[in-house]
DNA sequence: CTGTTAGCGCATTCAA
DNA sequence: TTGAATGCGCTAACAG
C-alpha cells in the first residue's frame, strides 16, 4: 500500500504537507490541498493507523467487551440480545466521534479477561467497555487507572458504571395501573438471586404504597430458578394460587415480557379475559414477541440502547478528562412505560 | 507505557534479545529468557501492535461489518439476533487464532461503508467479513483483491460467501413428516421475494415429489409483507381456508418459529390439537421462544454458527494463501432437524 | 504557508 | 546465542 512518501512525490510536496492535509491542519493553500488530495485519491491511499498512534499515542481505538463475567447462574439463553443493542449504540458513539470498535466476546474466567485486556492494550486501545448480560455486580479485573466503564453492571471498587433504574421502571408500572383505578395488584418476578429482581420488588412496593394501596391487597411472588428457565409448573402454581383467591388481584406485573406471554396463555385457557378481568405488564418490551400476541402488552423497556449510548459517553467523558461528579455512583438510566393494550381502566 | 528499551535495560540486554522472546524465536538461552520475561511482568510491557503491524505488515486484525446493506425491504426487529450469533462465531475463530475482531454496524448507503472499509485498512485489517442479516443478495463495494468473505449473503461477483442451505432445511422437515406418514402437507412460508423462501419452497417442493406425495395433497402459500411482520390475519385467513377443506393438511412447516407459534395459538383456539390434529414444524430453532411454548416445537435450525465459523475458515483460507477449490460457489451449510413434540406419528 | 529533522516502538538485516 | 544499526509510516518541533 502507498505510504505519505508516495503521495508527497506524486503531489510534489513534502510529507509534511500531506500530513497537514490528512490532519485538516488549516494553513495549507487550497491549491495544494486539491493537488495532495488528488494524489492521495489516485495512490488509494489511507494513513496507516498504526504508525500516527506511535507518535500522537492516540490509536481512535475504543474496546469492548461483552458477556458473562461472574459465573453465577445464568440462562445461556438469555444472554445476547441485550449485548448486541448494547455493542450497537457503543459503536453507534465511535462512528459519530471517528473512532472503532475492537470488540471480543468474554470468555468467562477472570484470568482470560486479563489476557483479552493485555491484548488490547497491546493495540492501544484508549479505554475499555464491558457490557454484561443482564444486571448484576461483577469483578472486572481492573487495571489501575485504566479508563474502564462497565455497562449493565457495576463493582464494589466504584468503577464507572450504567445500570437500568428497574425500580423506577417497576414503580412506573405500578404507578400506571392504580392510575387506572386498579387496587388489587400482584408482582410476580424473576428469581430474586437477581439484582433486577429486587430493585423492581422495591420499586412495586414503592408505588404501591405511595399509591395508598392497601397492604393486603399487594401480593408479591417470585419464581424460583433462572435456569433452567422458569418452567411453566412453577408459574402456573402461582397463577392458580391467585386466582382462585375471594378477591383476585386485577392487575398483574411479570418479570418479563416472556413469562407474561405465558401467564396471558394460561389466563385465556381458564377463561379470564384480557384486559376486561385482568391486565397484564410485562418487562424488557421484547418487540419482537409482542408484535406476535394476540393482545399487544403493555410493558417497561429495559432501555440498552440507553445504557450503551450512556457508557460511551461517560468513557469519551473520561478520556477528554473530564471529571464527572458522583462518578462513584452507578448511572441510573431510566425505564419507559409502553402502554399497548393489556390494561384495562377500572 | 514501558517500551521494548526499558525491558531490554531491566533485564539487562538488547532489545533484539527482547524483541526474540516477545515473537517466541528458538535461539534464547532459557536464563537469557527468564531475564526478560520478569522485566516484562515488572514493567507490565506490552508490544506495540502498531508498531508491530509497520515493520511485518502483519496486524492481527479482522474487520468485521454486520447489518444491512441492501435498501430492500426489511424488518428492524428481525435484525440482529443472527448477526450475533455471527459475530460470536468469527469472534470465536478470532481468539482461537490470536487475532483481534473490529467491528462496526453496516450504516447503510454503500458509499458509507466504502468509508467504513478505508477505515478499516487505515488499521490494517488483514481481512473483513461482511454479515447480512437475513440470507440476501447484497452489493458490496469491493475493493479490488481485497480478502473479504460474505456471510449470510451473497452477491453477484463470486466473493466468497457462505448461506445457510435453505432448500436442505425445508426439505429434511418435509422428508421426516413423510416418514412420520403424513400424506397431505402445507408449506406457510414468509414472503417470496426473500431468498430463504424461495428456497425453502424448492426443498419442500423436492421432498414431496421424492416422498412419493399426491401432487394435489402439496400445497403451498406465502404471507404477503415483511415489513411489517406478517399480521396475524393474513396467517389467519391461509388457515381458515386449510382447515376447512374436505382434506385438510396433517401438518403445516412454517416460514418460522413465530409463525409456527402463532398459528399453534389459533389452531388450538378452533379446537384443533397438537400434534393429535395436525402436525406443526417451525423454522429457526429460537429456543428463547421455544422454551415457553406450550408443546415443544420441531423446528429446523438456522446454522447461524457455523456459517460464522465457516466464514472465518474462509477468510483465514485466503490470509493463508491457500487457494480454495470451487471458492466461485457460496459454501452452503446445512441445516438439522430438531424433533421435540409437535409432529405425530401416523 | 511549507519543508527539514528527529524519533515513536519495533523487526530485520548483518555482524560478532 | 546475542547485539548494533537501519528503516517501517507517521507527527511534532522547529525552521525557512
Amino acid at each position: 500500500m502507498a505510504n505519505i512518501h508516495d503521495v508527497a512525490q506524486l503531489a510534489g510536496v513534502s510529507i509534511k504537507t500531506v500530513s497537514r492535509v490528512i490532519n485538516n491542519e488549516p494553513s495549507i493553500k487550497d491549491t495544494t490541498r486539491a493537488k495532495v488530495e488528488a494524489a492521495i485519491k489516485k495512490l488509494d491511499y489511507r494513513p496507516h493507523a498504526g504508525a500516527r498512534a506511535m507518535r500522537s499515542s492516540k490509536s481512535g481505538i475504543i474496546g469492548m467487551i461483552t458477556g458473562v463475567l461472574s459465573a453465577a447462574t445464568h440462562d445461556p439463553l438469555e444472554s445476547g440480545l441485550s449485548a448486541m443493542h448494547l455493542v450497537r449504540a457503543v459503536q453507534e458513539g465511535c462512528r459519530r466521534d471517528g473512532r472503532i470498535l475492537m470488540i471480543a466476546d468474554s470468555p468467562g474466567s477472570s484470568e482470560e479477561v486479563a489476557e483479552l485486556l493485555r491484548k488490547f492494550q497491546s493495540h492501544r486501545v484508549e479505554g475499555v467497555i464491558y457490557a454484561a448480560d443482564y444486571h448484576q455486580q461483577v469483578l472486572f479485573p481492573h487495571s489501575e487507572n485504566f479508563p474502564l466503564v462497565l455497562a449493565n453492571c457495576f463493582d464494589a471498587m466504584q468503577t464507572p458504571a450504567v445500570v437500568p433504574d428497574d425500580a423506577q421502571g417497576q414503580e412506573i408500572a405500578t404507578r400506571y395501573l392504580i392510575e387506572q383505578g386498579h387496587r388489587r395488584l400482584a408482582y410476580i418476578g424473576l428469581p430474586d438471586n437477581m439484582v433486577a429482581s429486587r430493585l423492581r420488588l422495591n420499586g412495586f412496593l414503592k408505588g404501591c404504597r405511595e399509591g395508598g394501596l392497601d397492604d393486603r391487597a399487594i401480593i408479591w411472588r417470585q419464581t424460583k430458578e433462572f435456569e433452567p428457565w422458569t418452567p411453566f409448573a412453577d408459574l402456573q402454581a402461582i397463577l392458580d394460587e391467585l386466582l382462585t383467591r375471594a378477591e383476585p388481584p386485577t392487575a398483574f406485573c411479570f418479570g418479563n415480557d416472556l413469562m407474561a406471554m405465558r401467564a396471558m396463555a394460561y389466563f385465556k385457557e381458564k377463561g379470564v379475559r384480557i384486559p376486561d378481568d385482568i391486565s397484564v405488564i410485562g418487562y424488557d418490551n421484547d418487540e419482537m414477541l409482542i408484535r406476535h400476541m394476540e393482545h399487544a402488552l403493555t410493558t417497561v423497556t429495559l432501555p440498552y440502547r440507553e445504557i450503551g449510548l450512556e457508557a460511551y459517553r461517560c468513557l469519551d467523558g473520561i478520556l477528554q478528562g473530564k471529571h464527572d461528579a458522583n462518578a462513584d455512583q452507578p448511572r441510573r438510566i431510566e425505564s419507559e412505560l409502553i402502554r399497548r393494550d393489556t390494561v384495562s381502566h377500572i
